[in-house]
RNA sequence: GCCCCCAUCGUCUAGAGGCCCAGGACGGGGCCCUCUCAAGGCCCAAACUGGGGUUCGAAUCCCCAUGGGGGCACCA
């Protein structure tokens, strides 16, 4: 049982290779959510020791993603911290000293055997249908000669000295305990011949030192994870709570996300990567709580805001399972935060969309308009389709969708005209005055609510699709309104 | 090939031996509301992978099978 009165120390440490996705922000949700429930930490540890594989930018990504998510971190790469740097790259001696105290402890050892020849070596593995492992033969050489060959300049990686016999039991908080045969895993490399640390090496050191309590990682970890318990109590350490996270399957549930499937669900408009989330409408809030329920789960309730969630969440309800992402979830979550948002917000949220989109936004026609389109949209980028018209001069309706359905453009045309008489009655042209005369007219006319609506509606928005009508012909004006309506009615006689 | 993990409606999940002929949410279907589109309300269909145990009793515990996933780098 896990004691939330006891301020955890969490961490999410991405490394700089790509897009933060998903999975990151996932496991730093869950990382923030126990700091917060705790009264704990919540910490970014940005892991670059594959120098190669850093790309430029990538980091202020990261950072940028959770500060938008509203995962602010307690300690960062630019936050400072007790416990700096955050920055792999800039701990390396801290790494090199630790490879050398497992060396010196007779828990690892220098290898000196070329990237070719472990190539050629794990083919022959292959060949022989044997699983690809390291031959151990650096293990057998003497301390002294390893170290008359380390003298000499000879470049050498730093392997950890895996036990041979017995087996390792880890302890995962979802899974409980696993057994591995030592002999299954490898002499892993944890010192590479630059100087870095793998993975292996400097996750360990650096839990330990900037005194994690919880681990939240991914489970493609799980293969490794008794390698890397070893390495704790290889240093005598004690080790934090292991958490290994469920991955996020593809919508298919065929399989983990790949690149070609990131690719069809921007197509779709929805993506994996955060900073598109963004771009594509989604709101944080949205994100959220579609995010936490994939891999957790409440038993009543599931609209969440982050502090129902720092109030709710608990490990015990994390599932080990994998998840299949499901967008259409997202989109449900995101239009229903966007309803629990207050107006003047919606309409800040909305606005850049809009001046995006190419429109010069008048604030008092954003902040009418927005409770209009409130309830009509799933991102706020559809607000910009829904509700753009609003800020054009002229609209221009397709001729053919002036006609209401059942009616000929001849008896269109008689209907707007008929409506024209009686809204140049009305002024101030406002839902109260206008709506009631006009349902009056219809039903003289004899013909129905949609009918009529409809054309005014195209007349009036250029839309076959709009916010309700006469909430709309408030905010357009009844001089644009009476212009639009008449040239309407020229396009209709115009048809023959 | 070897190692590890997982297994409840199409999907995300609740369920920690009797409260379950399994609850919620998304999606789907229907109805209501309605000037379009939505939103909202009500209703319906939809699952414990299979087989063995344990037990008075199993979705819940154990074993096997099957299925799915992850891993086997001087990447994380």
């Amino acid at each position: 049982m896990t004691d939330y009165t006891k301020p955890a120390r969490v961490r999410v440490a991405p490394s700089p290779t790509g897009h933060m996705h998903l999975g990151t922000a996932r496991t730093a949700l869950y990382d923030y959510l126990l700091a917060k429930k705790t009264g704990g930490k919540f910490i970014l540890r940005i892991e670059d020791t594959d120098i190669k594989r850093t790309i430029p930018g990538a980091e202020q990504e990261i950072m940028d993603g959770l500060r938008w998510l509203g995962l602010n971190y307690d300690e960062g790469p630019d936050v400072g911290g007790p416990f700096g740097p955050y920055r792999q790259t800039e701990r390396r001696e801290i790494y090199q000293q630790h490879a050398k105290m497992l060396v010196d402890k007779g828990h690892a050892y220098p290898c000196f055997c070329t990237p070719d020849r472990l190539e050629k070596m794990r083919q022959e593995q292959q060949k022989r249908k044997e699983a690809p492992h390291y031959d151990g033969l650096c293990r057998r050489l003497s301390p002294d000669e390893a170290a008359r060959r380390v003298a000499s300049g000879e470049k050498y990686v730093i392997r950890f000295k895996m036990p041979k016999e017995g087996s390792t039991t880890a302890h995962d908080v979802l899974r409980g305990d696993i057994v591995i045969e030592n002999k299954n895993i490898d002499d892993y490399v944890i010192l590479k011949s630059d100087g870095l640390p793998t993975y292996h090496l400097a996750a360990m050191v650096d839990d330990h030192l900037m005194q994690i309590t919880h681990v939240f990682r991914g489970s493609e970890w799980l293969g490794t994870f008794p390698l890397h318990v070893n390495i704790v109590r290889a240093f005598g350490w004690d080790e934090p709570e292991w958490v290994h996270l469920s991955v996020f399957l593809k919508p298919s549930g065929k399989g983990k996300m790949s690149k070609r499937e990131a690719a069809d669900a921007i197509k779709d408009g929805h993506s994996i990567f955060i900073k598109d989330m963004q771009d594509l409408g989604f709101i944080p809030e949205g994100l959220l709580n579609w995010m936490v329920l994939m891999g957790w789960g409440v038993s009543d309730g599931d609209v969440l805001t982050l502090n129902d969630m720092i109030e709710k969440f608990d490990l015990e309800h994390l599932n080990p399972s994998p998840a299949a992402i499901n967008f259409t979830k997202l989109d449900h979550f995101n239009g229903t935060h966007i309803r629990l948002l207050p107006d003047p917000e919606l309409a800040a949220r909305i606005k850049p969309y809009f001046v995006k989109a190419g429109y010069s936004v008048k604030d008092d026609v954003l902040m009418k308009l927005t409770p209009l389109v409130k309830e009509r949209i799933v991102t706020l980028d559809d607000a910009v389709d829904m509700a753009g018209f609003f800020f054009k001069e002229n609209v221009d309706p397709k001729p053919e969708e002036l006609i209401a359905k059942g009616l000929t453009p001849a008896q269109s045309a008689e209907a707007a005209r008929q409506a024209l008489a009686v809204l140049n009655g009305v002024n101030p042209l406002t839902v109260h005055a206008a709506e009631p005369p006009m349902r009056e007219l219809v039903e003289k006319m004899g013909l129905s609510a949609g009918q009529v609506f409809g054309i005014l509606r195209v007349a009036v928005t250029g839309q076959k699709v709009s916010p309700p009508l006469f909430e709309s012909m408030e905010i357009i004006g009844r001089e644009k309104v009476l212009a639009r309506i008449r040239k309407a009615i020229e396009m209709l006689e115009a048809m023959k």
